[in-house]
DNA sequence: CGGTTACCCTGGATGC
DNA sequence: TGCATCCAGGGTAACC
């Protein structure tokens, strides 16, 4: 589920909590989700160590702990989320991070269990693991660099965006949205968008995502929510995904919902009028009567 | 290389 | 009400 604006907004929610403060230790629920470390392994790295940082990069969630006792990383992927010691324990508990003296806890929840967790024992393997499978972060891509990392697939812009590897952070709501912005079609070959529209790619994925971080995030059904249980509000004043039918914001035109090659199942929405194949005409508008 | 399928899991919504 | 089916924001491996 979450993305850059849904994991943005659990490390901040998580940050304050645990920065700088000394765990009594981590408990892992669910060994199923850990990755290349055992739960003992974590659980003894973590006792009584200090929270130094607590980042995000791409969609994963980075635990520095202090005194050399390694990085936790966790990713929440589709359905993982972050508690605060709520009223009540939340379901599907996967690992806690357990604060001293008061008794609080962090909450790490993940119901389909296909989050992971890992440890690295400095910053430099985790560094070495994320560059693996990772290009730059959304948010701080230069738009040189994102031409050329373009230029170097043929697939649909769409698929392309949604690589971790070619940047780091979008999914399939803020591809979605980001390409409306940019008015570009999600089918359009990611090598062949001239320099303007890689332009207004650019300018479009910092603002959405930052909207929507803005929002703290996207939610729908009983899926994310933030560290306090809130809804994220962006879903709401969002352009076209899950929109099918509903009118587009900028021209009226029913959104469209469909599936494309490269992403296997996942549906996409888009504007057929703002968000063409061919040339796209910014700011058109297609009112009866008008123009 | 691009694209598809299968798979990792669970739970809510929908349809009969 | 009960049961089957489809769907979901992520990501990887195997295969054509």
């Amino acid at each position: 589920m979450p993305e850059l604006p849904e994991v943005e907004t659990m490390v901040r929610g998580v940050r304050p909590v645990l920065a700088g403060r000394t765990l009594r230790g981590v408990r892992v629920q669910d060994p199923f989700l850990l990755d290349g470390v055992s739960a003992e392994e974590l659980e003894d790295r973590a006792r009584g160590a200090k929270v130094e940082a607590v980042e995000r990069r791409g969609k994963w969630v980075v635990v520095t702990l202090a005194g050399q006792r390694g990085i936790i990383v966790i990713q929440p992927r589709m359905t993982g989320g972050f508690w605060l010691v709520p009223p009540a324990r939340p379901d599907h508990v996967r690992m806690t991070f357990e604060l001293g003296g008061s008794g609080e806890s962090v909450w790490f929840c993940d119901n389909r269990r296909l989050g992971k967790i890992a440890w690295y024992a400095d910053r430099e393997a985790a560094e070495r693991a994320f560059s693996r499978s990772h290009g730059p972060d959304a948010l701080q891509i230069g738009r040189d660099d994102l031409a050329a990392r373009l230029k170097r697939t043929q697939r649909g812009i769409k698929p392309a965006l949604m690589d971790q590897k070619v940047l780091a952070g979008i999914g399939n709501i803020y591809a979605d949205e980001i390409l409306f912005r940019a008015r570009l079609h999600p089918e359009r070959r990611a090598d062949r968008l001239t320099a303007d529209e890689v332009g207004r790619l650019h300018e479009a994925i910092p603002i959405v995502l930052n909207e929507a971080i803005a929002a703290e995030g996207s939610s729908f059904d009983r899926n994310y929510r933030t560290v306090l249980g809130e809804e994220g509000g962006f879903l709401g004043q969002n352009a076209v995904h899950r929109r099918k039918g509903l009118p587009c914001p900028a021209c009226g035109t029913p959104i469209v919902k469909t599936r494309i090659a490269g992403l296997v199942g996942r549906p996409t929405y888009y504007c057929p009028h703002c968000q063409r194949k061919g040339p796209a005409r910014i700011g058109e508008r297609r009112r009866k009567g008008s123009k």
